[in-house]
DNA sequence: GTGTATGCATGCATCATGCATATATAGGCG
DNA sequence: CGCCTATATATGCATGATGCATGCATACAC
């Protein structure tokens, strides 16, 4: 068993993973790939500003800025005051919000029919494998953020977030 | 522990290590997200006409017709004869074939390097783990196809492949 | 209070992609 | 043999998301 073989795997599971996400993601958001992650990680953090939202989605700025005036022509998302006068808060609309609930719900269906096939006892031989991988991919906050942008904190709350875990260690080190 | 919360962990776990898997590949090959696929997939399978290639990347027929046009025009990729007067067969230039490697080399050290945080038994017990995971995810031929267009069948032979195996089983029982 | 840094927005260009359609070949049926 | 339909590739056109360079307003430091 050589870490190549496993690494292959791993990778075309993660491939085939992402896919559906995303199609089922797109399937309730329009306007691009970053949509549903711009919904999922305004409604985490409301307020925050376009540039915070722009590291978050893995966006460039500008494009952001384009991204949110889409959403917010849509009633999903609204401009409010920021902490500056310079900054803007964004903020989801209830209309957004629910949107928000159908894209994270979406996710945990096509998530959740697929560890379905493992017998319980492999789903939580799992868990601890997957919390450790998660943490090794998390050098800093804004890696975690990008990491978690589609996340739902409803169902893995920050306390036990493997993702939190590794920014605490990283910060507490620095 | 909640199968939710194992599929939101899981879930963030592929969408990290497909994020890293694209922004890799996409350093070593231009023209969008679906030239890396489809240079690893020509290589695997030389010959094999647009149409084929189009639904193993998951772009519609014209689209890859102009992805085809373009790795061409770079030099990586060829029209040659294919099965029929109407359908080309295509083929990977020598310089086409380095730059798949290339892509799978780095493909692996991503993959490699966030296995390496977990240790060896560890390693072990996730393998079985992700091939159930990856045959529950394989109704079809064409889906799988779809699954391994960035794979490695040096690394992973197709006589071990979960997915491989899960067609045959697929079609057995059709 | 002047200069630099920060944050948001816009003009412009590019590029990948999909839809509708055109053209060529294959195969079946009368 | 000729016609019809299916298959395969290719193209015209439109769209839409994105990045770069830049402009503009506000904040902060000295």
């Amino acid at each position: 068993m050589s870490i190549d073989r496993t690494a292959n795997l791993l990778g075309a599971l993660a491939l085939a993973l992402a896919d559906r996400m995303a199609a089922e993601a797109e399937t309730r958001a329009e306007h691009g790939s970053a949509a549903p992650a711009a919904l999922v990680s305004t409604g985490v953090d409301p307020g925050l500003s376009v540039g915070a939202l722009a590291q978050t989605i893995g966006l460039t700025h500008s494009a952001t800025v384009r991204l949110v005036d889409r959403l917010a022509r849509d009633g999903l998302m609204e401009r409010r005051e920021g902490a500056d006068a310079r900054s803007v808060g964004l903020h989801l609309t209830q209309s957004g919000a629910a949107r928000r609930r159908s894209i994270l719900e979406g996710r945990n269906q096509v998530l959740s029919e697929v560890i379905a096939a493992l017998p319980f006892g492999d789903q939580m031989a799992l868990v601890p494998l997957v919390e450790t991988l998660l943490g090794a991919m998390t050098p800093d906050r804004r890696q975690a953020d990008h990491i978690c942008r589609l996340c739902d904190e409803d169902v893995c709350p920050e306390a036990t977030c493997p993702v939190e875990g590794a920014v605490r260690r990283a910060e507490a080190a620095s």
